[in-house]
RNA sequence: GGUCGCGUAGCUCAGCUGGAUAGAGCAUCUGCCUUCUAAGCAGACGGUCAUAGGUUCGAAUCCUAUCGCGAUCACCA
């Protein structure tokens, strides 16, 4: 920040004329509340360099040389070791003055960059549920981030169409639909495939209890059921390109991109380009011919490939079978490698992954370096942490997955209910529209999921619902619509009064507003929307106290109107930009 | 067992690369709608920061050990 680095400076300068010591970096903090100044020094550090007994008089002496040689600070005070400064009206006045009227405030510029962001990746046998909430919403906000931060970014997902759990569906639905479509059922078409996944389960244990009855052992039963058993030739008909069998594959897979477009619709978010597993699993073996040629892999005698990591911490694994086929791992490194020569001016990739494949992506990441691409040191995880119930972990055997549409809808009735017994609703019998309350639904649910720290586990209780007042989605939404209609009824410019002296509400938000463009760069940094979230509620709660505690539009003076409808605007600039971050939209009634 | 992550108020979470008296929301209790929307504001109550050592002027934050929870360690994806 522009004033951290004057008064750091200034300070470096000090230390260096009158005591002839360099000092590193100079601490310098917001002042806390219950203290008198903006920003505070903190002294501790240079009892090290100079006797303990001029360190008050140090503390002093800088203090008035800060005072003396720039017009941006007014006071100073000394409590222990802490220098506290107070930073003039004026700076952050004028400070307001230059950023009213830029919407971009705190994004920044960049260079040509692209940025691959992966996420949401589903299965094709069964709907999206509430992990796959966190994850799209988390990968879809980070794209936001990184575009704040000067990247171009491009938003892809690989789909995994292929393999023996959409054959599952295939052969249930073979036996059983006779014939019945997502149309003629009127099901979402994600949801119709799930149920007849579902069902192959059912069939696959009640034949594997039998067999278990009739003495098999249990690991043989699970192997040779006859549904299991027509899966698996499902399977093998679908590598030997069978035309029925694939027809019926691409048939169930149309079904169910139907219906995660929907959900996504539904969400707010959307890629720019879809992977298949189908196209995508084959690739890979070329790198190992590579990879061997230059010794980074090695061939077993049973001709399997392998990557020794052990002086990295890490196994030995394994890249290709002893029968020539490939593993995930394999596939992984070859869709990385065909990504970058995908797109232009790629400078990184980031995989927005759960927490249980931490190993997986360490191990990726290493042998893409070994294998010697430049663009390997710019990979990175983006791990999060699971979506637990209160009984454990999400089971679909055991039915406890909670459904990502019926989840949003049952939102959108909680806050048609909520809204509609509000005094104000009740009163005037009024009701908003549906897009209103969807609106606040997904602001309260994407609030709700984002300003966790991704690395933690969430719980989320289906019994209770989730909040809508508090430290929640409509909090902020509601403060924005409390400004828009206050700004309605300003019809001419604004100007400011260069010399207003600001109470201390009006100096607190303006603190604050002053701090979101290191927010911005902080949750780039950390890869963490959180800090976006909780940097929102922090802004939004100390402006409604502005609000609650003074006038805005009727207020003492028009200087103060001026200045709080400004501050009000910039709120608002930033509620949108912030909320925008999130993917949360902004409804125009609450 | 090896590796990784987590453990902060009754519950859900903040706490930036170590800094002042550890902060919010929910829940419970008090006040505030005849001037800009009360999904709000003002306040009360609530803590051995898992435990024990260590480093430091200073530790919720860093190190070590222990306990608890979770993940991961396949010729599965």
């Amino acid at each position: 920040m522009e004033i951290k680095s004057e008064i750091s400076n200034l300070t470096s300068n000090f230390l260096n004329k009158n005591y002839a010591i360099k000092v590193e970096k100079i601490e310098i903090q917001n002042t806390k509340k219950d203290f008198v100044g903006d920003f505070t020094i903190v002294l501790f550090p240079f009892f090290k360099l100079i006797s303990k007994n001029q360190i008050s008089k140090l503390g002093i002496l800088l203090g008035e040389n800060l005072i003396e040689n720039s017009v941006n600070f007014t006071d100073y005070n000394i409590v222990g070791g802490f220098l506290n400064l107070t930073v003039s009206d004026r700076y952050y006045i004028d400070f307001l003055d230059t950023i009213k009227d830029d919407l971009n405030f705190g994004k920044s510029e960049g260079k040509n960059e692209t940025y691959i962001v992966e996420f949401s990746s589903p299965n094709t046998n069964k709907p999206l549920h509430l992990g796959h909430i966190r994850n799209n919403l988390l990968g879809y906000s980070i794209s936001k981030i990184l575009e704040a931060n000067g990247k171009k970014v491009q938003k892809v997902q690989i789909i995994n169409d292929r393999g023996i759990h959409i054959c599952k569906s295939m052969v249930a639905w073979k036996k059983f639909a006779q014939g019945a479509t997502p149309e003629s059922e009127n099901i979402k078409g994600d949801k119709f495939v799930g149920d007849y996944y579902i069902m192959f389960d059912k069939i696959h244990k009640d034949q594997m209890k039998q067999l278990i009855d009739s003495g098999i052992d249990k690991d043989a039963a699970a192997e040779n059921t006859e549904i299991m058993k027509a899966a698996k030739q499902e399977l093998m008909n679908w590598e030997d390109n069978i035309k029925e069998t694939r027809q019926v594959w691409k048939m169930m897979n149309d079904w169910v991109y139907d219906g995660f477009e929907k959900t996504y619709e539904l969400l707010g978010v959307s890629f720019d380009k879809n992977y298949y597993e189908s196209e995508t699993y084959l690739l890979g073996k070329n790198i190992m011919e590579e990879g061997l040629k230059k010794n980074v892999l090695y061939k077993r005698e049973d001709s399997s490939v392998w990557i020794n990591l052990d002086n990295e911490g890490l196994d030995e694994k394994l890249l290709l079978r002893s029968d020539g086929t490939s593993v995930y791992m394999t596939q992984d490194l070859g869709t990385a490698v065909q990504r970058i020569a995908d797109n232009s001016n790629v400078r990184g990739m980031i995989y927005t992954v759960g927490n249980e494949q931490d190993y997986h992506f360490k191990v990726l990441f290493k042998i893409l370096k070994r294998l010697g691409y430049d663009w390997a040191d710019n990979l990175f995880h983006l791990s999060y942490g699971m979506v637990d119930l209160p009984s454990g972990k999400m089971k679909s055997r055991e039915g406890t997955v909670v459904d990502a549409d019926d989840l949003i809808y049952n939102l959108i009735d909680t806050v048609k209910e909520t809204t509609e017994s509000l005094d104000k609703y009740k009163s005037n019998n009024e009701i908003l529209d549906f897009d209103e309350y969807k609106k606040i639904a997904l602001g309260a649910l994407k609030y709700y999921i984002l300003k966790v720290d991704p690395k933690k586990n969430i719980l989320f209780n289906p019994e209770e619902s989730i909040d809508l007042s508090g430290n929640t989605g409509p909090f902020i939404q509601y403060a924005y619509v409390r400004i828009q209609s206050i700004l309605k009824k300003v019809n001419k410019d604004i100007l400011i009064d260069k010399d207003y002296q600001l109470n201390e509400k009006e100096k607190e938000v303006l603190k604050i507003i002053y701090e979101y463009p290191s927010v911005i760069l902080g949750s780039y940094k950390e890869l963490s929307p959180a800090l976006i979230a909780n940097y929102l509620y922090d802004l939004v709660k100390n402006y409604n106290s502005l609000y609650q505690n003074y006038h805005i539009l009727n207020s003492e003076t028009k200087e103060s109107t001026s200045v709080r409808l400004i501050i009000s605007q910039k709120t608002s600039h930033i509620i949108e930009s912030s909320c925008d971050l999130l993917g949360i939209d902004l409804p125009n009634k609450m």
